[in-house]
DNA sequence: GGTACCTGGAT
DNA sequence: TATCCAGGTAC
């Protein structure tokens, strides 16, 4: 891989923005317009936990989207009851939409995209707690809203989620602070050109010195969301995410080029 | 092949 | 805003 200076990814990025439109190089894929981004410059696909380019974190978001910021994915705690195969999915999941069509007829879902505000209306919510320094998933069947079918309601009435899945302060800091430290954010118009995908890359946010503190307190107050998103043939993993402008408040220090 | 990461969506 | 969702890889 490249060896990236913040000199050197600026300097990229605003050479990949003068080039205008560009075509997507993940047909059919969501996540297009970063792993192009990192295509341009050079980044090999990898699934591996830290910053895309040396030192910094890249996120890319289309423009006229209204979609939420994935920080990062980090499955609960503890580990080792794997809550989302083996609990979320089977136990409180529910008939997937496409199932007997794209999928097959057992196709389960469980999608929460939750925060500490409130329940979900499958009764699924964040809970925070500075003492024990954790974060917590509570699930209560009488915040359910009755909006679902039957079976689901029958499946997880008077269940209760044991022990609770959580994410301790200390795994979150580790996290944050060795992939999220340093981070450019870019926007990127978005349309189809002859029938393929094309983005034309535009704004382009230095964001320096990821706050912790500022993070914690971003979770407590809802604005970021923990978002589980698993079918049975596939687990996205669970993800902490938030809207482009509390990403932009995580940080100390912005520039705009 | 299951699990847990990566890149992100639409309505 | 809430409730759903995508295609990839490493081990």
């Amino acid at each position: 891989m490249q060896n990236f200076t913040k000199e050197s990814l600026i300097q990229s990025l605003i050479e990949i923005r003068q080039k205008g439109w560009i075509p997507t190089g993940r047909k059919n894929n969501d996540g297009g317009v970063g792993n192009t981004l990192e295509d341009l410059l050079g980044i090999e696909e990898n699934n591996l936990p830290i910053p895309n380019a040396s030192e910094w974190e890249l996120k890319a978001q289309k423009k006229n989207t209204t979609s939420l910021i994935t920080l990062f994915h980090m499955e609960p705690s503890p580990r080792a009851f794997k809550f989302v195969p083996t609990i979320l999915l089977p136990e409180f999941g529910w008939r997937h939409k496409e199932a007997g069509r794209k999928y097959s007829q057992n196709e389960q879902s469980f999608r929460q995209t939750i925060n500490a505000k409130g329940y979900s209306n499958r009764g699924f919510t964040v809970k925070i707690d500075k003492l024990d320094k954790k974060v917590w998933i509570d699930f209560n069947y009488k915040n359910i809203s009755d909006t679902h079918n039957s079976e689901w309601l029958e499946q997880v009435s008077n269940k209760k989620l044991e022990p609770k899945p959580y994410w301790g302060f200390d795994d979150l800091y580790h996290k944050a602070g060795t992939k999220l430290h340093n981070c450019f954010f870019v926007s990127a118009e978005s349309k189809k050109i002859n029938g393929t995908l094309h983005f034309k890359y535009q704004e382009i946010f230095m964001l320096k010195k990821f706050n912790l503190d500022k993070f914690v307190n971003a979770i407590e107050e809802g604005y970021i969301y923990i978002d589980f998103d698993a079918r049975t043939g596939h687990n996205h993993g669970t993800k902490f995410r938030l809207r482009r402008d509390s990403l932009i408040k995580l940080y100390s220090d912005v520039k705009q080029y």
